[in-house]
DNA sequence: TCTGGGGTCCTAGGACCC
DNA sequence: TCTGGGGTCCTAGGACCC
């Protein structure tokens, strides 16, 4: 038996944990540099605020409906995300820590006479140890349990237990309440495919010749369908697999033009780029930097280079990263007259930070002093000590004027409790 | 004026090599 | 007028997911 638990509309409830008079109000987040809605609470939902919005069209309506908005907090979210997946893990044989607010758990081996009952104990469980809401599906397969969850949150059948909801076998009178577009592994592309061919639900998807399946849409989709059939293909992915590629890129809070600026956007974001991968244990030997035009274009220009050893120190970085604008600059040199909006850094052929590449020529430099810099700036904050030539305030950095304080995870942002 | 970020996997076409 | 076949690498983009 699976299960899936996806916390109720994550960011939104994640404000709300420390605002508690907001518990009924509509409520917003937006994504980073508070360009579009990415999070809302069901009061938003339900005055018509769409998901993706850029908050600029409709910013006159979130005024007038008094909607209360915030910028994305990472911080927060990240923290109160990793409360939640111990809860579940303590409450399961296996868990996949799916995305920041879903997990799959595997409940083989727990033997409950009742799973709708199971369901209904991780709910509460994680309601009152963490004070998050979610919403739990079970059933045999991992598609299925994805469909019971999906069921249980929109209420498309008469429920029994408030936010959960089972699933003992393929039941077509439950696929027949899902819309293909709903359907996990079924993206928009297909699902206009699929409606072309008269196939509107779940069910009608299910009933689809095996063979057409496995020639349209490749394997992925025949997993699909077999897996909405009650036949299990995937399995939970439990020891955490090691990334293949670490991406740090945004947009700018202005649209760029002279290459000093995009110099130190590169030099700044292949600094974090660092960061990260150390934080992930690992290093990279191939590095792609890339400059993205505004909308509506938003054309992207790339360059790559292979890196003489692998790293993750941030001052190599930035030195490969800055001779990659360079090219750019060059080969395209109309690429920044026309202005640029977001810039990233992608690292790619990567591996475990402890394996030592012996080098014929040339040495790869003693990564203490990254450690050092890491951990001071654990110990006394981010930004305490950087490298020069990457400056995180500058006229570009990202819009975050509605940010919550990070209550859970900096002392000087602690909530404090007023008694009169 | 203002339109997110981070993943995985796959494919097409051109450059270049033998 | 004729001008192969195969391989890799690179850039660009598209599909899916959150």
């Amino acid at each position: 038996m699976f299960a899936l638990v996806d916390c109720n509309n994550f960011y939104a409830s994640c404000e709300r944990l420390f605002r508690p008079d907001l518990k009924t109000k509509p409520i917003v987040v937006l994504s980073n540099n508070d360009g579009c809605i990415i999070a809302r609470s069901n009061e938003a939902k339900s005055l018509g605020f769409a998901m993706g919005a850029p908050f600029f069209k409709v910013k006159n309506n979130i005024q007038r409906h008094n909607v209360k908005v915030f910028s994305s907090n990472y911080t927060l979210y990240g923290d109160i995300s990793s409360r939640v997946m111990s809860v579940l893990a303590s409450l399961a044989t296996e868990q996949e820590i799916y995305s920041i607010d879903e997990a799959f758990l595997d409940l083989t081996g727990l033997a409950s006479a009742d799973w709708l009952e199971y369901g209904k104990q991780i709910r509460q469980t994680v309601y009152r140890r963490v004070g998050i809401p979610v919403s739990v599906g079970l059933a045999p397969t991992k598609t299925l349990a994805k469909a019971a969850n999906h069921i249980a949150k929109k209420k498309l059948l008469p429920l029994q237990t408030e936010g959960v909801f089972h699933l003992a076998k393929s039941e077509p009178a439950a696929l027949n309440k899902i819309d293909i577009s709903a359907v996990w592994g079924i993206g928009r592309r297909y699902t206009q495919k699929l409606r072309h061919h008269g196939v509107h639900s779940a069910l009608d998807f299910v009933q689809l010749a095996p063979q057409w399946v496995r020639q349209e849409m490749r394997i992925g989709g025949w997993f699909t369908q077999q897996e909405l059939l009650g036949f299990s293909y995937l399995n939970l992915v439990t020891e955490g697999k090691p990334r293949q590629s670490v991406v740090f890129s945004r947009s700018f809070g202005t649209t760029l033009h002279q290459s000093q600026d995009l110099q130190q956007v590169i030099a700044t974001y292949a600094s974090s780029l660092g960061r990260k991968l150390r934080r992930y244990k690992r290093k990279t030997a191939y590095l792609q930097v890339f400059l993205q035009r505004g909308y509506p274009s938003r054309k992207t220009f790339l360059h790559a280079t292979h890196l003489p050893f692998s790293t993750n120190d941030s001052r190599v970085l930035i030195e490969n990263a800055l001779y990659l604008l360079q090219q750019i600059v060059h080969k395209h040199p109309n690429a920044t007259e026309l202005g640029v909006k977001k810039a990233g850094i992608v690292a790619l052929d990567l591996q475990d930070e402890a394996i030592v590449q012996q080098k014929l020529f040339g040495k790869p430099p003693a990564d203490q002093v990254m450690q050092v810099l890491d951990q001071i700036n654990a110990k006394m904050g981010q930004g305490t000590l950087r490298i020069a030539s990457a400056s995180p305030r500058a006229k570009w950095q990202m819009r975050q004027r509605l940010r919550s304080p990070r209550y859970t995870t900096r002392w000087t942002e602690i909530p404090r409790i007023v008694i009169d």
